[in-house]
DNA sequence: TTAGAAAATTCAAACGTTTGCGGTAAATTT
DNA sequence: AAATTTACCGCAAACGTTTGAATTTTCTAA
């Protein structure tokens, strides 16, 4: 089936192209009657603007892109329903690319876009992308980049992100009112700016409000390796009262554990993390949690790129405030 | 900063837009000379086609549209996942969009799938969606449309699917290989077409190979309502021996009451789901289950719509055989 | 009436490609 | 040396839209 044209439009009703192209956009040039025609033959044929020609001619896709380490992750997930949701509302649809935490492919996604000549990108870095070179590129090309969760620490970029430390200083409080002796605090990959800072954070402000608490901090890189830090160290000779898990995979992981010893929540063991706040409804009782709200951030970064997109260059970094939900872990 | 066209290349080389545009694509018509210079200069000056332009001419946008009912669900997780690798695989790139189930938003990305020109769409139905109309308008148009996971009753339809009612009944057999003797069985929204399905493939294989088995059927649309039915029927004269949960939210409810009751996994309850498999993963002793991969249904449904556009119509619904995953539940 | 303004419509170029066809110069054949 | 082939390359139209400027039509006022 053919499509329908504006071209077809204005032969069926021996008015040119620009007539048609207008009335169709209400333009105040057009007369009422003509507008009227024009609206009923296009609904009729059912027309659809062609977004391919209309982009060439405008130089703008109304397409947004994102790129983000996974997809299926509930962090990123949340994230890019509330983007998905403001584009729509704006006008905008998204293009979503993984770069499964691999520069090369980040790299690749990044050219797909710029062919795609997107109207800008949320960016959420790989773990180990150091040069930037190819995001300055898309700059270049007027196309904004804002950067989540996984940012750039060079402050000439656009950036959203949580509040990294201030979540773990909050998970900190939460520790300390319990009157927590023995602390278990598991952290994510050493190598991520992210485990750094609330690793660090966190034990500023024990050391700092709860000198006399006992802390052993640890690192690790997934789920089995947090479940079998766990289960080691509950059995050594100090058994922890209290635990803190910095990711949702940490969680799991001590959780396992947790079930796997029947240790009782909270009596026997205070539980605590950082999530998104799916995993820690997933236990009973359900964990206590900080909560780091992708889709709250996704929000912010779509304002960052309208303002971005708006009002030009808009360099600066927005923190999501983070805040204590109660479960019955502690 | 400006960018590079064929035009720019073609007045630096002193060439015409022609020789260009044919030196670029290796065409034979132009000298191996020229075809260096040509890329030499594309290469420094960076030069990326216009998608927009091509897609104009060609009439091909390269890009596959996803309409799922939500993002952030384990299931769709991955079937994005798996089709978003063979779509860059294959030079196609993705746009996804969510119709959080709800019919009028499913329309609304239909158009804009249809003004985006995609090559097909991959489509979820949502739940209460009647009305194929638009679909035959992408059909009209020649936009190939693979349905996947609910999908309609006609079989005019290109479908992939998983095969529910084996599902039901691998469950089914390890209920009745663990000597179940009261079974609780938790299904999905009797409205939905996959929730009858199941039941009735289970039921009918229990009463065929275990008429002594008693079995209690439920419906719950909520995490929550199956932890209220769990909990409830757990208390009453008979307890049950086995559980089994057609979907990850109502496995999730059912372990919670499970962790609230303290009861035993597996000596005191047995307990088999249908799942992607993460949500089993959280336990200890790990969920069996019959697993239902999206990322495998994702792969199948790619090949179908490779299929669709290179061959011209495959009407055809393939499903996708489910196994048996052993956890410790049982 | 008629000039002049206002309203409505059309012209035509441009966005960046692709591609059938035609053209020219060099190479090859008679 | 003329005729034919071969190898390269350029012309120009087309894809569907937007938009500044020009043009035509209609209205208004003297």
């Amino acid at each position: 089936m053919m499509n329908t044209t504006l071209k077809l439009l204005a032969q069926q009703l021996q008015l040119s192209i620009s007539t048609v192209s207008r009335a169709l956009k209400d333009h105040p040039d057009i007369s009422a009657a003509t507008k009227e025609k024009v609206h009923a033959l296009a609904n009729s044929l059912d027309y659809e603007p062609n977004a391919y020609a209309i982009q060439l001619r405008t130089q703008n896709s109304k397409i947004f892109g994102v790129i983000v380490p996974a997809i299926a992750n509930l962090f990123y997930d949340s994230f890019i329903a509330a983007v998905e949701e403001e584009s729509r509302k704006n006008g905008y649809a998204l293009m979503i690319l993984q770069s499964s935490d691999n520069t090369e492919n980040e790299l690749n996604n990044l050219k797909i876009f710029r062919q795609t000549r997107v109207s800008g990108v949320f960016a959420c870095l790989s773990a180990h992308t150091q040069n930037l070179e190819v995001y300055e590129k898309m700059s270049d090309r007027d196309i904004p980049v804002v950067f989540f969760d996984i940012v750039p620490k060079d402050n000439k970029y656009t950036k959203v992100r949580m509040a990294d430390e201030r979540c773990a200083i909050i998970a900190a409080e939460q520790i300390i009112q319990r009157g927590a002796k023995y602390v278990l605090a598991l952290f994510g990959d050493p190598a991520l700016s992210i485990s750094q800072k609330r690793k660090q954070a966190f034990q500023q402000f024990m050391e700092k409000y709860a000198p006399k608490t006992h802390c052993t901090y640890m690192h690790t890189n997934s789920s089995a390796e947090a479940e079998a830090a766990f289960s080691k160290h509950f059995n050594k000779a100090q058994k922890f009262d209290t635990v803190f898990a910095m990711t949702d995979e940490i969680l799991i992981g001590v959780m396992k554990s947790i079930q796997a010893l029947n240790i009782k929540v909270p009596k026997e063991m205070g539980v605590i993390s950082i999530s998104n706040g799916f995993i820690p409804s997933l236990y009973h009782p359900n964990i206590s949690y900080v909560e780091t709200s992708g889709y709250e951030l996704g929000k912010l970064a779509f304002v960052q790129m309208l303002a971005n997109i708006k009002g030009g260059k808009t360099l600066s970094e927005l923190t999501l405030e983070a805040r204590f939900i109660e479960g019955g872990s502690m």
